[in-house]
DNA sequence: TTATTAATTCAGAAAATACTGAACGTATAG
DNA sequence: CTATACGTTCAGTATTTTCTGAATTAATAA
């Protein structure tokens, strides 16, 4: 495959890193492997990308984490290679389920908080606000809890999200 | 309003930054002012969050630009006060809109290019791994550019969503 | 005007994050 | 057993991001 143009999918794949959640290095180890048809070792990803063999391990060690590159072995060799799983959701629904539970289970207990709070003694105005703000994300949390437990069940939202959008 | 719970409230609306995408001051400022009942000052957010005042102002300026919080005068005061609009939806939207221009838009372009060089040279099963993502992205791309653009239907959204993760 | 008070800017400092590479551990081959 | 080829770790360094505070500009009051 065309080299420029996988090292441009793997730039923009670095740049989506942020929204994962994950720094650029791991993000484009990913890319990398996406694009490759042959499993790539450690020395590979490190003179592919141009990092040091320890950032290559760390990225490699994440991926690993969340399931979306597996190791497979060559016969007659002792190095390691990595190849990419083919499903896209896998990193999507690790990482944000690492999210909801570090960041956003957190806020939704200090709104809820605020709010009682706020309802002993602050203005209707905050009061409001809070009140809104808890029913959003009350919902939000419902509706994240059953998706991201269930692959078939996001797939199947995502059609009928699809419908919805498509009434113009 | 309790100082803890608003202490709470502001720190873990804080840690939520890096899901929009801000810094962790320019959440917490938001956070203080959402709780507040009365409009605050520069100098009453730089005290009472212990930042400095040129860092108060940087933030307070950001969060002006996602229009989610609005100047507000007092007569006789020469001051500029601040308020948190009350709708939350506002800042997700103008946030997720930005990132998807900057960060989305662009993977899309790149993974079809990386698409059609694969369809002439490269593995099946990259190909197959592209055809996935591609095909992910793009509804994606459909979705999210439709509910981006009509809060109301993104509303619409989140009640299909709830009936549908209600089915339990 | 001029003095005063507030907002803004921005160079440099501090803090947080990411990366390197040499040292170390481990498994296999000889 | 010993040498070799690899994977892993982590202290130190580099880079990026964020923050500070003094200088500057702007607006109002006197």
């Amino acid at each position: 495959m065309d080299n420029d143009v996988v090292d441009r999918f793997v730039a923009s794949w670095g740049m989506m890193g942020s929204v994962w959640g994950v720094n650029t290095s791991v993000a484009r180890v990913h890319a990398l492997l996406i694009t490759s048809d042959e499993p790539l070792s450690l020395d590979d990803i490190s003179e592919r990308l141009k990092i040091s063999r320890g950032n290559a391990n760390t990225c490699l060690r994440e991926l690993r984490n969340w399931a979306v590159i597996c190791l497979v072995k060559k016969p007659g060799d002792r190095r390691d290679y990595y190849v990419s799983e083919s499903d896209i959701w896998r990193m999507s629904f690790a990482i944000m389920r690492g999210r909801k539970k570090r960041e956003f289970d957190p806020t939704l207990r200090a709104v809820m908080d605020a709010l009682s709070s706020a309802k002993k003694g602050s203005s209707k105005m905050v009061e409001k606000r809070l009140e809104e703000m808890a029913g959003l994300l009350n919902t939000m949390d419902n509706i994240s809890e059953k998706l991201l437990a269930n692959e078939a069940l996001a797939k199947k939202a995502l059609t009928l999200l699809t419908v919805l959008a498509g009434k113009r």
